[in-house]
DNA sequence: ACCTGAACACCGTTCAAGT
DNA sequence: ACCTGAACACCGTTCAAGT
């Protein structure tokens, strides 16, 4: 195909790549990035890319730099609960924003210096409330794990299809063996939004902590 | 390769497939599952395994039916708080025998009939204690949320060489930019258990809905 | 009826060759 | 120095053929 010219020399470089490669990660998903599809959409030769990124590891690497790098800045305003809070929905806003990040971690650890960033500054904040350095780190993890785990597990960023046949599952149960599910199906139930049902749940687990410094 | 023998006709049925297919999702992850080496673990050609099941969907489907049916059964005793308490951990340990049920309700809703016996279990206790249909439907997100991030995001199931991967990458973080993961290297936070800190985050949550019945 | 090899359109990566 | 086509060993699935 002549159709795609070929760019003159230096014009991919590793953040070039990698954000192309994020685009197509955030919106086919992690499974749909393929080597030779990107260096397809970046009209260079698959072994071009080779030249500027090790391999699919360092590929995702790469991706995760590009999309931590125009994160918000936490919140440092306020007590404690505040500044969990607000930090948490920054980094809610980055994966709703980049869902691949999700499926990056999901895959493997993310030890990148700029994505741990995020544990930092929660550990710190929670330190200053007054929690010990173990229980801080149980703190972390249960506010990490509801951050990430809703962003993957949540069927709040399924597509309108995804729902439908969702719905129609549910429907064919027996209504004797699933009330309680079929009762959910009613509209009151289904109102609730994605953001509202995170918030309930952040809120929920503030108040658990909050709860261990006042006992 | 003459050593495998062929096996009478018959030998292999969705079930059979399934509980291969399972045990090589479980200890090599679902990436590593193919249609080809799980032929050849059968001891079939490739396309025997098409005359009974009708494609990978198909076949990821057949192994959360496979997993989920030898669950144990969920707690029914005690008030509110013990029924999820214990239903909770019963899943926790489906899932950390399973491993691939993680990786598979990330990759897409699971709406098989048994696997959908936890929603409602949880549905039921929490309509049963109080709280009313919209939510009951937020706190079983959040308790859903919490137990399947936990086992797709807590690095307690990382291999040793991970677990090392990881400290070294923490050791080389500057000091005075990450004073709080600087500190959370020392043994007295690392001795945390994998199972301690669900037990933790678990208990938080608790702690946090029933301050809503409560208050 | 049940099973399966060949073929098609993919994939990541190595290697040797082009400019 | 920088780029890349061919090749290798994979993948899921369709199709037509074997028994």
């Amino acid at each position: 195909m002549g159709k795609v010219k070929r760019q003159p020399r230096g014009t991919v470089s590793r953040e070039r790549i990698a954000q192309v490669a994020l685009r197509i990660a955030d919106e086919e998903g992690i499974d749909a990035l393929s080597m030779r599809g990107l260096a397809k959409r970046l009209g260079v030769g698959t072994m071009t890319i080779y030249g500027h990124i090790e391999g699919r590891d360092d590929l995702l690497d790469a991706i995760v730099d590009c999309a931590v790098s125009e994160r918000e800045p936490f919140v440092s305003d306020g007590d404690w609960r505040q500044q969990l809070r607000g930090s948490v929905l920054v980094v809610r806003k980055g994966l709703l924003r980049h869902p691949s990040l999700v499926e990056l971690r999901a895959r493997r650890p993310v030890l990148r210096p700029e994505a741990l960033r995020f544990s930092e500054h929660l550990l710190g904040v929670l330190r200053a409330a007054g929690f010990e350095p173990t229980e801080s780190a149980q703190a972390f993890r249960l506010l990490f794990t509801y951050t990430f785990g809703y962003a993957a597990f949540s069927p709040a960023e399924a597509t309108e299809a995804d729902r439908a046949e969702a719905r129609a599952a549910l429907a064919e149960l027996p209504r004797d063996e699933y009330p309680a599910l079929a009762e959910s199906l009613q509209p009151a139930s289904e109102a609730m939004g994605g953001e509202a049902a995170f918030e309930y749940g952040l809120d929920r687990i503030l108040d658990g902590l909050a709860a261990r410094l006042s006992g």
